[in-house]
DNA sequence: ATTGCGCCCTA
DNA sequence: GTAGGGCGCAATG
């Protein structure tokens, strides 16, 4: 009888390989399975050896079970600057686990050793048994184990080719015994295994097979002739030797399964084809159980479960967290989210975690709940201690080879954060959503869960309330809290299985894993760190704004002859229009007289008076309400500072929102609402430093529409207002320059005739004339938005330079109205939402760029759409100034090439508005 | 208590 | 003509 052949498959090594030599394939829930496959396709042919000559008897897959190992006890640098592996790499990790098992073959790691060591350890074991071992890999290392007899040899699967003692002895010029010597010279830069420096592959191979040993080589080191390698050899001896430690394999440690426990049986149909079914692999299916089989299987089936609201699980003891945590890791994609005892993440406090690991699998681990209702008198429901429940989760929400799933994850990252966690990797479902179907809908949970799953969430307000009565969520009782909190978590897998198959089918990877997906922890920092705003200051406004807005409502009662709500401007309009007999008052659909800014310039422009005073009534009611007294209230106690949430997923072109406050609309243009800018205020030893792009939105109309003359003169820097009114009028001054400035924003949001001709305050065949000449002076303009128009009538939706979408399905409209409506929408979304993507890879970019800078105290606080905000130490200004321009003006690069310079303004002050 | 509207602040 | 959010009023529940 032949001798036993083991077969020892080093897993990790493997999979790794595999990520990059084979397409980025994913399974059939979207999660990416290409090096699973080819783990899957290898298995399979080695198994089919089964009864080959030299096919295997005994066979395991060997992987490595923790990162730490003793090598790392020995020296602390040891694969101490391995990058992170790829994050569509990761989740798979898990998955060849699945893959092993699937095929009923052992898998076999073992804590503190490295898979190496394994293989070494059970190749030692075989071959005194008198077997042969076949290792497949590749890896240079192991090639160490290739015996004198050659029973020993390494298997290339994907080169299928064998490598023994003749291959060492071409690549390396050594025997393999001799092997661990010339690697310990050489070194290696991947696991940080030192070496000698200056030595490499050549000189290593050179040395050994000159002294034989390592030893040998050290000891003759002072009478080599190279000066330079003589010296850094007697220099770095200790570096060798230790070197020669690290790359040595461990190979007399107990086996954690004994040699015949390997035996290759049969493979038994199942599990195997639940696992092919599962990933979607239906080759290997056909394979399995003939070609019916795969052809018979649908190519989406989503037998989900239904929502049994009763089978959540209320996580209370420490067993029951350790089974969940379990669970998260053989799964690879674990769904989170946060409960809270606020709405505001900066100082909410955390109450409870849930967490859902399959469709219809989710807990709740409640943290902070008090007695039902808030009855003192009660007792607290027992439950897990927050630091415990912390420590626990942390290993599996920083696992990088788990993949956890938020919706609106920002939320989530802020509060672990604050407790010491930081997801990662991520996934975040309303954010997929937003970048597949932008224009189609909201992107909240209850809209995605209404729209993809035909599901109705619990909602917040049937759980607690809604106005005085209402509850804060630490005060629902567990039953009801872990119904509400574990669907979230539940519906949250269920979508992203949804919607994350889709990102690579509808083109909207690149938006969403170069701009959308990096820019959470960016903006969830920004608003940790918030700004700083005068409160004495804004309190003064506030002061002056009121004495003068109750003397201004006295000459309006006066002017009107009788007191009446100059706020309401129903009765507004029957003061100016009826009761004074003003001519000229229109009437809006609700039947009430318009009294807008326009309306009331007109009448104030006929000298009417009391329409003047309204005017500045309403600019100091609406500066002290929206922003003095508001902005006041806005104040964290914690932090002393003023934090905005940055919605990510609101506006329909690619913007970011800002609310409670919104930060995104502070004053600017008149005096009085400069001073409200003024109270945000640098800390003492630092600057605020506001850095804008200049005509960024006319720079990239000239690019995508292709304009020559506009492009020229944003390359030259000429001004570009005056380039259009010499083409437009044939000579520069004020008013025709205007003109011209009114035109281009009136391109930028998709012009109509009616519309500038409101705007210049022409008439319409007069608008039309002027647009009629732009287009021919610009053709490109012309074409671009009969370009764009046609594209969104076919397809339905435009796209940005980033291929960020805007779904507009007004274009098809019952009325023209609606039709025109997304037509000019249509013709501005590229524009701005490729501004938008733009500035967010600019902020993406922004954290390590200031770290590589040495700019440790320079933080980024707000972000306005063509803006972004910083504080800056003083000693750091400068640098700042440099780094921060470097950033923004190539922020499109490389994966956007723009034919014009983006040009970034630069300023700084002790406040906002002394940046400016 | 919630909702729609008019108005007005920003890019 | 584009994209947002917030305030007060007034009508609805």
């Amino acid at each position: 009888m032949a001798a036993n052949h083991l077969y020892l498959i080093d897993g990790s090594g493997y999979i790794f390989r595999a990520y990059h030599r084979l397409p980025p394939l994913t399974n059939r829930h979207g999660q990416p399975a290409g090096a699973v496959y080819g783990f899957t396709t290898m298995l399979w042919k080695l198994v089919e050896e089964l009864n080959a000559a030299d096919g295997p008897t005994h066979l395991a897959v060997i992987l490595d079970a923790s990162s730490h190992t003793f090598r790392n006890d020995m020296y602390d640098q040891y694969k101490a600057h391995r990058p992170p592996p790829p994050e569509d790499l990761v989740p798979q990790f898990p998955l060849i686990r699945t893959a092993t098992r699937a095929f009923s073959l052992p898998c076999i790691e073992e804590e503190g050793l490295e898979a190496d060591d394994i293989i070494a350890c059970y190749t030692t074991a075989a071959l005194a048994e008198g077997w042969r071992v076949t290792i497949v890999s590749s890896d240079k290392d192991l090639m160490q184990l290739i015996d004198a007899e050659d029973r020993v040899d390494l298997f290339d699967t994907m080169n299928n080719r064998r490598l023994g003692r003749e291959h060492v002895r071409e690549k390396f010029g050594v025997e393999p015994e001799q092997l661990g010597d010339v690697l310990a010279l050489m070194g290696d830069s991947v696991d940080n295994v030192p070496g000698v420096p200056g030595v490499g592959p050549k000189t290593a191979s050179e040395l050994i097979k000159t002294y034989g040993t390592l030893e040998a080589v050290l000891a003759a080191a002072p009478e080599i002739k190279k000066p330079k390698l003589s010296q850094s050899l007697i220099d770095h001896a200790d570096n060798a030797r230790l070197s020669r430690e690290l790359v040595r394999l461990v190979c007399d440690r107990a086996l954690p399964e004994p040699l015949e426990a390997l035996a290759m049986k049969g493979i038994p149909e199942e599990p195997l084809r639940e696992f092919l079914t599962e990933q979607g692999f239906r080759s290997l299916l056909g394979k399995l159980g003939g070609v019916e089989a795969a052809a018979a299987m649908p190519t989406r089936v989503e037998d989900e479960p239904p929502f049994v609201h009763k089978e959540y699980e209320t996580v209370t003891t420490e067993a029951d967290l350790d089974r969940w945590i379990a669970a998260g890791f053989a799964a690879g994609v674990v769904a989170v989210d946060t409960e809270t005892d606020a709405l505001d993440c900066i100082s909410a406090g955390l109450v409870g975690v849930s967490l859902a690991h399959a469709s219809g699998k989710a807990c709740y681990i409640p943290i902070a709940h008090g007695a039902a209702g808030g009855d003192l008198l009660s007792e607290k429901p027992a439950q897990l201690a927050l630091d415990l429940v912390m420590a626990k989760l942390k290993p599996l929400l920083e696992d990088p080879a788990v993949l956890k799933i938020g919706q609106n994850l920002k939320y989530d990252l802020i509060m672990f954060r604050r407790h010491g966690v930081d997801i990662a990797p991520y996934d975040d479902t309303m954010l997929l959503s937003y970048d597949l179907d932008a224009g189609l809908g909201g992107h909240g949970m209850d809209d995605l869960a209404k729209r993809h799953l035909d599901h109705a969430c619990i909602e917040f307000k049937a759980v607690c309330g809604t106005g005085k009565a209402q509850i804060s969520f630490d005060q629902v009782p567990l039953d009801r809290a872990t119904e509400y909190a574990a669907e979230d978590a539940d519906v949250t897998l269920r979508l992203w299985k949804r919607l994350k198959p889709r990102l690579t089918r509808e083109a909207a990877s690149r938006v969403y894993e170069l701009v959308d997906r990096p820019l959470v922890p960016v903006v969830a920092e920004m608003e940790r760190a918030g700004i700083l705003v005068d409160r004495a200051e804004l309190h003064k406004l506030s002061t002056e704004f009121g004495e003068a807005i109750i003397k201004l409502e006295a000459r309006v009662h006066e002017a009107a002859g009788g007191p009446f709500p100059i706020g309401s401007p129903k009765q507004l309009g029957e003061v100016l229009f009826d009761r004074l007999g003003l001519t000229g008052g229109r009437k809006g659909k609700s039947g009430v007289y318009s009294t807008d800014v326009t309306e009331l310039e007109r009448l104030a422009a006929e000298g009417i008076e009391v329409a003047r005073l309204v005017l500045d009534w309403r600019q100091l009611t609406k500066l002290k309400s929206t922003y003095t007294d508001a902005l006041q209230e806005e104040i964290n106690t914690t932090t002393g500072r003023v934090h905005t949430c940055f919605s990510l997923a609101v506006a329909q072109t690619g913007r970011l929102s800002s609310t409670d406050p919104n930060l995104q609309n502070i004053p600017i243009r008149t005096e009085e609402g400069r001073r409200i800018r003024e109270a945000f205020v640098a800390p003492p030893g630092h600057v605020l430093l506001s850095a804008d792009y200049s005509q960024i939105e006319l720079r990239l109309a000239a690019h995508m529409a292709d304009v020559p003359q506009l492009r020229e003169a944003f390359a030259a820097g000429t001004d570009i207002h005056n380039l259009t009114a010499e083409e437009l009028f044939g000579e520069v001054n004020r008013d025709t320059r205007g003109k011209a400035k009114t035109i281009n924003f009136a391109i930028l949001y998709g012009i109509s005739s009616w519309g500038l001709a409101g705007r210049l305050g022409v008439d319409r065949g007069e608008a039309q004339a002027i647009i009629d000449r732009y287009f021919d002076r610009f053709p490109g303009v012309k074409n671009y938005i009969a370009a764009t128009i046609n594209e969104v009538r076919e397809k339905g939706f435009v796209t940005t330079l980033f291929g960020r979408k805007t779904h507009l399905p007004g274009i098809k409209g019952k009325t023209v109205g609606e039709r025109q409506s997304a037509e000019r929408q249509a013709i501005n979304a590229p524009i701005q939402g490729t501004c938008a993507d733009i500035i967010k890879r600019a902020m993406v970019r922004m954290p390590a760029a200031l770290m590589e800078a040495g700019l440790s105290g320079t933080r980024m606080l707000l972000q306005v759409h063509d803006e972004l905000v910083f504080e800056v130490p003083d000693a750091e200004v400068e640098t700042a100034k440099a780094t921060i321009r470097a950033v923004m003006a190539n922020a499109a690069e490389p994966h956007v090439s723009l034919s014009v310079p983006l040009g970034v303004e630069i300023g700084t002050g002790l406040s906002w508005g002394a940046a400016h």
